[in-house]
DNA sequence: ATTTTTACCAAGCAAGCGCTTGATTAAATA
DNA sequence: TATTTAATCAAGCGCTTGCTTGGTAAAAAT
């Protein structure tokens, strides 16, 4: 959407690189940085304007490149999007496995909170992005690709339903876990609409007011052991 | 999305109408059917491809019209769009108030239950349609027109307001009212992408679901009279 | 010092897009 | 019966789109 002509890379685009090879590696290792940096432009751009409504031109400018550019990283737009979407739910994926291990062996509740508070950052803290993405763009993926993505994505929600038993067993939680977890899935994800990153309020604050809506008062809280 | 050249109206088109003034009104009164049609086929199309991938082709051969005809009934495709929303969350905020005042004077419990089984059947019902396509496609909209939208949204979502205050104030909400019903909004609004009409649960159940996860088991509802 | 590789630029093409314009047809009206 | 009006068709215009192709500057490898 927008218009400008591109002849000249755009006045507040950044500064046009030196062209050529680069010094050796930004970093240490795997990841050619710039790759990644033309997935979190494409990912903003795709968040607040859509992925049909973005033009590849878009995308470029917000770079400081020229339209055909990235094309060079990514063999269609297509290809950018899924990239975005499925290395997005990897690492969130990996990183809730973390968060998981470090609570394990503690109370539903816990575990709980650890789940929502990771799913806000994911979703809306500093480094978010590729997840929103994914939530609202779905239908922009061809059958394959979802396919590709549903993999991980399903492994990320099943992670969910220990908890969710435990809670249920200990009658802090009034549904079905199968369908209380489409529900919370769905609270949770909508937060993206709303939530300021600027306001007042803090993503712990947020996890918070969330297990308490859904598992009832901080008291309600009655410590188990696995059985 | 549908690549047809549409030099021929399309072999799964609907057959084609014969043209010139139309059999005087196909109902009584102030709704002419067929551009309310074209609104239908938009709102479906635009929910299942999204308006910036719909084109007006896409549009008019849903309605076995030709390419430029669409724009007889409607200046631009925006404004097709817009009258989805506007159009749509008029109807929505009507048959609201009708819900709320027939429960007027009951317990919160039945008022929330109400409210809730009332946005399903906007969300999920056989008549939906319009207000999905709003909550997805927000951004589609310029400024002027979000401004005209939010109007009649604002006050839909405030309705909620005295069944959560009072839910509260009897310990069944666990969370502050305001901020719950972001979560609860979210929540329901999810429903869209997953529920299933052809499935076993009838939008009844859906609701009693809702109902128990944020509020409760049944048996947590006190009656209580407004004071 | 030469060659190779990386990371782009510069230009443009074919297809598709929203939308316009001027007939044209059939029913409603006079 | 003649005229008007509603609801399209038929054709196409100008612009934007995703993407391609061939070149080129600079660092890395030899």
């Amino acid at each position: 959407m927008a218009r400008s002509p591109a002849l000249v890379p755009a006045a507040d685009a950044p500064a046009p690189r030196p062209r050529g090879r680069p010094r050796k590696s930004t970093q240490d290792a795997d990841d050619s940085g710039r790759r990644h940096e033309l997935m979190e432009q494409a990912a903003r751009l795709f968040l607040t304007q859509g992925y049909a409504a973005t033009t590849t031109r878009d995308i470029a400018a917000a770079m400081g490149m020229h339209s055909g550019s990235p094309f060079y990283y990514f063999k269609s737009k297509s290809a950018l999007l899924y990239a975005v979407m499925r290395e997005g739910m990897e690492m969130a994926s990996a990183s809730q496995q973390r968060a998981l291990q470090a609570v394990a062996g503690m109370d539903a509740r816990t575990q709980m909170r650890a789940l929502v508070r990771h799913h806000f950052e994911i979703l809306l803290g500093p480094r978010s992005g590729f997840i929103p993405v994914m939530l609202y763009e779905w239908r922009s993926l061809t059958a394959a690709q979802r396919k590709g993505v549903s993999q991980i994505k399903d492994a990320y929600e099943a992670a969910w339903m220990p908890a969710l038993d435990a809670l249920a067993r200990q009658g802090a939680l009034h549904a079905e876990p199968a369908i209380a977890r489409l529900f919370i899935f769905g609270a949770l994800n909508w937060a993206v609409k709303w939530f300021d990153r600027r306001g007042t309020r803090t993503l712990d604050q947020l996890t918070e007011d969330a297990l308490a809506l859904f598992f009832g008062g901080a008291a309600a809280s009655i410590p188990s052991h696995s059985p």
